[in-house]
DNA sequence: CTCAGTGTTCAGTG
DNA sequence: TCACTGAACACTGA
């Protein structure tokens, strides 16, 4: 599930369920992977009793802000997620395996209880999320290592095109690499590209001004417009790809009747639309 | 049983 | 050293 709208839909869920509150108890699941070996015990105690001052978020990259180090930071991977009890009316954030009626849910690895009995919890079914532990996230890595957050500091489109110079690579891939835009992932890279008019295998240094323009535009309105229906519940707009790309299903068309292709672009599954993208 | 998959890392290449 | 590529990772569900 998670790019950055769902990290987002994740940071959202933890500052209305955990910011201002101090936490009361942790629970650690057995998951050397997932905690990359840290002790469960070490974990816990180095949040127990804290107060969460905010949750933050940069790219795929989200932490709670407590009253003192170390901050926890969350990884999503392919398939984590944050569920709060009682929370997600829709089940967006739930994958079809995770059932809401069992508590915790299936696969959880983490689990926060406020001191108002509020609980927060991160499910991975697939286990390539990471729990970690940061004294200042946002000068270490993975976070000092990250480009641009569309959502939060776009760059103007000259700055986007001085960064698109020289790069010899697909502009999909580019737009995937996340030291370049934060947060992008495999769908919001083709609903960009398709909705810029641009081939996802055009050589990112390639672009002219209008293209890097129309590019810069999208890249913030997909990801703004995202976050904003994921945080809501609220499914995308229905002109968008993201409707019609999943399956590979031979002669999928957009909404507007265009025939969808699927190819491989930087080892990723691609959806574009040939008459639409040059 | 096989395979794809909303992500990242790392060894290998040029 | 840098930019880039592709396999590996781990697991569920179709």
């Amino acid at each position: 599930m998670p790019e950055l709208p769902e990290v987002e839909r994740g940071r959202h869920m933890a500052e209305i369920g955990l910011v201002g509150k101090r936490i009361a108890a942790v629970e650690i699941a057995s998951d050397p992977i997932v905690f990359a070996n840290v002790e469960p015990l070490e974990f816990a105690r180095a949040l127990e009793g804290k107060r969460v001052i905010s949750a933050k978020r940069w790219g795929k990259q989200l932490w709670l802000e407590l009253d003192g180090p170390p901050h926890p930071l969350f990884h999503f991977g392919m398939s984590g997620s944050f569920r709060m009890q009682g929370d997600d009316p829709l089940r967006l954030a739930a994958g079809p395996n995770e059932s809401t009626d069992q508590w915790p849910p299936r696969f959880w690895k983490i689990l926060l209880r406020a001191d108002d009995g509020t609980e927060l919890v991160m499910t991975d079914a697939r286990r390539l999320g990471r729990i970690l532990l940061r004294s200042s996230p946002e000068t270490q890595p993975p976070i000092a290592k990250l480009g641009f957050d569309a959502l939060i500091n776009p760059p103007t489109s000259r700055e986007l095109a001085k960064r698109l110079a020289g790069r010899r690579t697909p502009i999909k891939s580019l737009l995937l690499n996340q030291s370049f835009s934060a947060g992008v992932g495999n769908w919001i890279a083709d609903e960009v590209l398709f909705q810029a008019g641009i081939a996802p295998t055009r050589l990112a240094s390639t672009l002219d001004t209008q293209e890097t323009k129309r590019l810069r535009a999208k890249l913030v309105s997909v990801v703004r417009r995202g976050a904003e229906c994921t945080v809501s519940n609220q499914p995308y707009p229905k002109h968008w790809l993201f409707h019609h790309r999943w399956g590979k299903q031979a002669g999928a068309k957009t909404t507007g009747g265009d025939l969808i292709e699927h190819i491989t672009v930087g080892g990723r599954t691609t959806a574009w639309v040939p008459s639409k993208q040059a």
